[in-house]
DNA sequence: TAATTTTGTGACTGATTAGTCAGTCTTAAA
DNA sequence: TTTAAGACTGACTAATCAGTCACAAAATTA
């Protein structure tokens, strides 16, 4: 892996542990491998470095996401989103919960509101094609995005607070019930 | 105001602004009106106070919560709850921010994993009442839960990103949808 | 009022921090 | 093999930080 990747992974890793204020550059590149002055030619500045992994985290996901080949109707298409967002946060909770914890502190604002919006483009168009061809309510779509997006998160929270629960199960009964909610009946 | 909670007050409203460690105590003591180390007489590390801060918007909160009188069904205490969450978060902002930025940080894991549970307790046996009365599917109370308070805070962005919205109608709606998904038809 | 206790003060400190820079090493072209 | 450019290094620094402490002010009691 080329240096400036690994000493996002590395950074990442330690701000999930220990906040964005609690880790110490200098303790990422030591883990990372290199020197000290060699993080900061790759991230003119700390806070460079903790959009970097923003980014970088956000369009993993994106690009899993979009590279989903499943057809048919917005249901099935929108299974597929949800089911596929859940497991991957599953499989990358550390990344999961980066994207939590930026989304919360105040280094969400040095984010281009655009470029945050391109993120969820793909998902607006999906719901907008929904409400299109009367499969969901004429609902605002901002609002729609919001639910299905809050519920995404919501079961990914509490399948990692209850390892136990079978996860195809309840992602399965969690969307149809969410799909209850937003269909025309 | 006392001192104590003036210190809470300021300090919550600086964390928001500028993160935990963004945050020097010096700061909070100075725009508090009290000297460095009269801050460190109420809070024996800085660490202390980011909990205490927790603790009262938490607390807060939930004796909010808790002094609302409706009556009646499962379905309507629920809706009482699910609408005073919103208008509290919507009139305190920074303090619902401070929640959720406290949620997703590593501080989360300081808090007693009981003490956390105690706030919740009132809606998980609202779910349970609900559950046993036949009035919502016979799901884990967790999961029902998570859903409910999810989609609270979920709304509670959309709303402070779409100020325009009308307000009463977005809960209204929304908590028809929520009770719609987890009722027995 | 005087004595005692409680509360508040802010200059100070040792530790830690983000970021720099003069110089070394690596690579690959000539 | 020589040379030049860029990657990398880590000791260093100026600034900042959480937390302390010797003392002062205020409040309470006698």
């Amino acid at each position: 892996m080329d240096k400036r990747n690994h000493l996002i992974e590395t950074a990442l890793a330690l701000f999930v542990e220990n906040g964005f204020h609690g880790t110490a550059t200098a303790r990422i590149a030591k883990e990372a491998g290199v020197a000290n002055g060699t993080l900061f030619q790759y991230f003119k500045t700390k806070e460079e470095l903790i959009l970097a992994v923003f980014v970088s985290v956000k369009g993993e996901l994106a690009a899993f996401l979009a590279a989903d080949k499943t057809t048919g109707g917005v249901k099935e298409v929108m299974m597929a989103q949800y089911s596929g967002s859940i497991k991957w946060c599953l499989k990358h909770v550390a990344k999961y919960r980066y994207i939590q914890q930026f989304y919360s502190s105040p280094y969400i604002h040095l984010m281009d509101q655009a470029e945050l919006r391109r993120y969820i483009e793909p998902h607006l168009q999906l719901v907008e094609e929904g409400i299109r061809t009367k499969a969901i309510k004429a609902l605002d779509i901002d609002l729609v995005y919001q639910l299905f997006s809050t519920q995404t998160f919501g079961i990914v929270q509490y399948l990692i607070n209850n390892k136990g629960k079978k996860q195809k199960e309840v992602i399965e009964t969690t969307f149809q019930m969410l799909w209850d909610m937003i269909k025309i009946k």
